[in-house]
DNA sequence: GTGGCGTGGCTTTTT
DNA sequence: GCCACGCCAC
């Protein structure tokens, strides 16, 4: 037999040598997505029925893509050239820079991230005069992103006379639309919906594309939204074959756009689909299937399926009731402590991110090293945008928003006054700050500060315009006073922020044999900013939405209370369903053994709340659970009042 | 430019 | 009840 199927069971073969056709595989929690969906790649490859350059793979995070791509390289023989693959938005950028003129964008346009994008709103609502009380730039920004998530730009949108809130968030999406184009920004969801729009009207690309990728793969399928479905759609076209994985249980991105819809779409759009289940599990016991199974069964709206394995029963699941959330923390803390396993095997899963503080605390008095995922990553630090938004001004000194970032940072004595003059010149005569700067008028002592910055980026520009990317970083990080400015921080903080930019300058190693080396990196910090290196011999702690596609021996699901977990606005909002989804998610990362902790009371907003036990627990059948007490250990539980 | 004050929000988040 | 952020006054 073929070695690429022999390790296969029958219907994850079936799946990854279906004859040619829309295949669309439901995979469990815990089935073998990822190695039906390379093994299929090379299987098409080595049976001769596609060539590498005829596969398009599209997954949704850069960590999915990497792993994709590693192991479609172990298991062919020669290496896939030409074989496209990414995320949704990573491959939309790589057309767009491709085909920058048909998309009718400038050559070296530049990409936004949050954070950016929420500035220039910021100053949009203030030259607009719009009162931010009432029309938030953090709502706009959401009304826009979610516009253009479902492909819809402003003159797309019908409005009544009345409605004069959505007559309001539409005039600020056309200027912001307008904003962009003429700085030439492209926000994350306009990077989908303009290389949609791309394909959309160039009949001759589009019908190249549909000529090249005869073979779609996707990955989670289930978290596509409006936009990403169209695209994939269109370039489909009537040759294109779609091998699709998804699991509808596993759906928990809705609340940004996610379209579970998306599944029942394709099998409408699409005539002559196939549909294959993966239901065997390799990953859990039979007691943690048989709990995630009762639960999810609660579910009324989904294709419904029958995880199963051949593994033993394994332990119960564990239920703890704490009285506080503190109490809650230190149960944890505890069987952490006497865990004899490897610490990166052990996660502590919660439904929102404010209750990771406690279980630091907890973890920080025992000693036991831990890692928060989530918060800032790399490329969103602030002394990496800062140095960045040097190196973009260096190159382009019409950049505007790198000007407005690094004009006084560090502190040159250039205030909001001036820059608002600056920024009133531009507009009065349609060029950039730094044209706008050459040319205002100002009072000396302003004056001069302001010339004394441009001189400075001249000069600096000069000095450092043959030199090579790592040193360009070094040569800023001095000459633009922010070493000086961030030594005088508190020294840990100083520290951090010096090695972060050390990071940097490494990083840009990196860029240095392309053609292009800032634009490859710049593109680089806004797309792929990957979280840090996954540290060895920590316990991991995140939440239940970062814990998607992991595993882990030891998992403790925390804050099992009614309005923590199904959330209050979920409930109130009847998206029950996608709470119920996402604790499915959490039960099904356990390998041998899961905890469920609750406690009856818990601090929010202020006060000391009385909890009920998440409705969750109840679904889960008894059989299955297994109270546990704490153990009297010094200085736990017998000073507080214990409820039951 | 800094510090003090007031206000809003407070679920999840990748790119 | 706390924090982050924006604004204003000095």
């Amino acid at each position: 037999m073929n070695p690429l199927i022999e390790t296969l069971n029958k219907a994850q073969r079936e799946a990854v040598t279906a004859p040619l056709g829309h295949i669309l595989v439901l995979a469990g929690a815990g089935s073998g997505k990822t190695k039906v969906l390379t093994h299929r790649i090379a299987w098409l490859l080595e049976t001769g029925q596609a060539r590498s350059h005829n596969i398009l793979a599209v997954t949704f995070t850069n960590k999915a893509a990497n792993e994709m791509r590693y192991r479609i390289d172990t298991l062919l023989t020669k290496p896939a050239g030409g074989l496209w693959a990414g995320t949704f938005h990573g491959i939309a950028h790589r057309l767009l820079r491709i085909h920058w003129q048909p998309a009718n964008l400038p050559k070296a346009f530049q990409i936004l991230d949050t954070v950016d994008q929420l500035r220039i709103l910021r100053r949009l609502f203030k030259t607009l005069d719009i009162d931010e009380k009432q029309w938030s730039p953090k709502k706009a920004q959401k009304f826009i992103n979610g516009c253009k998530d479902e492909g819809l730009r402003a003159k797309d949108i019908a409005v009544d006379e009345g409605d004069t809130w959505l007559t309001n968030m539409l005039s600020i999406y056309q200027a912001y639309e307008e904003t962009c184009q003429r700085t030439g920004m492209v926000d994350f969801a306009e990077l989908l919906l303009r290389s949609y729009e791309l394909l959309r009207d160039n009949s001759a690309l589009l019908e190249s594309y549909q000529d090249r990728f005869q073979h779609l793969q996707v990955d989670e399928f289930q978290d596509t939204n409006t936009i990403q479905y169209k695209w994939l759609h269109l370039l489909v076209g009537s040759r294109g074959k779609l091998f699709v994985v998804f699991d509808d249980d596993q759906s928990i991105y809705h609340f940004r756009g996610a379209k579970i819809e998306n599944i029942q779409k394709l099998q409408e759009d699409f005539a002559d689909t196939r549909l294959v289940r993966l239901e065997q599990n390799y990953r859990s016991t039979d007691t943690i299937l048989a709990s995630a199974n009762a639960l999810i069964a609660n579910n009324k709206d989904r294709l419904g399926k029958n995880l199963w394995t051949q593994d033993k029963a394994g332990e119960p699941v564990f239920l703890y009731t704490a009285y506080s959330e503190t109490e809650e923390a230190r149960f944890v803390a505890e069987k952490i402590q006497a865990w004899r396993g490897k610490r990166q095997e052990v996660a502590i899963l919660y439904r929102t991110t404010a209750q990771s503080r406690e279980f630091e605390e907890a973890l920080l008095e025992k000693g036991i090293p831990y890692r928060i995922y989530g918060g800032l990553r790399f490329y969103e630090r602030l002394e990496v945008k800062d140095l960045l938004a040097y190196l973009r001004l260096l190159r382009h000194r019409d950049d505007d928003s790198a000007f407005e970032r690094v004009v006084n940072t560090p502190k040159r004595g250039i205030g909001e006054r001036t820059i608002e003059m600056v920024r009133g010149v531009a507009r009065q005569q349609g060029c950039s700050m730094w044209q706008a700067a050459l040319r205002v008028p100002l009072k000396p002592r302003a004056r001069n500060s302001l010339l004394a910055f441009l001189d400075l980026i001249e000069r600096l520009s000069q000095r450092v315009k043959d030199l090579p990317l790592h040193e360009q970083v070094e040569q800023v990080k001095i000459a633009s006073g922010l070493l000086e400015h961030y030594k005088k921080e508190a020294k840990e903080e100083a520290e951090r922020r010096l090695e972060n930019i050390e990071e940097l300058a490494n990083a840009a190693r990196n860029f240095e044999k392309y053609s292009e080396p800032l634009t490859a990196f710049l593109d680089h910090a806004a797309l792929e900013s990957v979280q840090g290196n996954p540290s060895d011999d920590c316990v991991q702690l995140m939440t239940l939405h970062a814990a998607k596609g992991l595993e882990f021996e030891l998992v403790f699901l925390c804050g099992l209370e009614e309005d923590l977990f199904p959330h209050k606005t979920s409930i109130e909002e009847s998206s029950l369903e996608e709470e119920r989804r996402l604790c499915y998610v959490g039960i099904t990362r356990a390998r041998k053994h899961l905890y469920l902790c609750h406690s009856e009371s818990r601090y929010r907003y202020g006060r000391r709340d009385y909890c009920t036990p998440s409705r969750f627990i109840g679904e889960i059948p008894d059989k299955l659970i297994q109270e546990v007490r704490l153990r009297t250990a010094p200085g736990i539980g017998s000073t507080k009042k214990r409820a039951r």
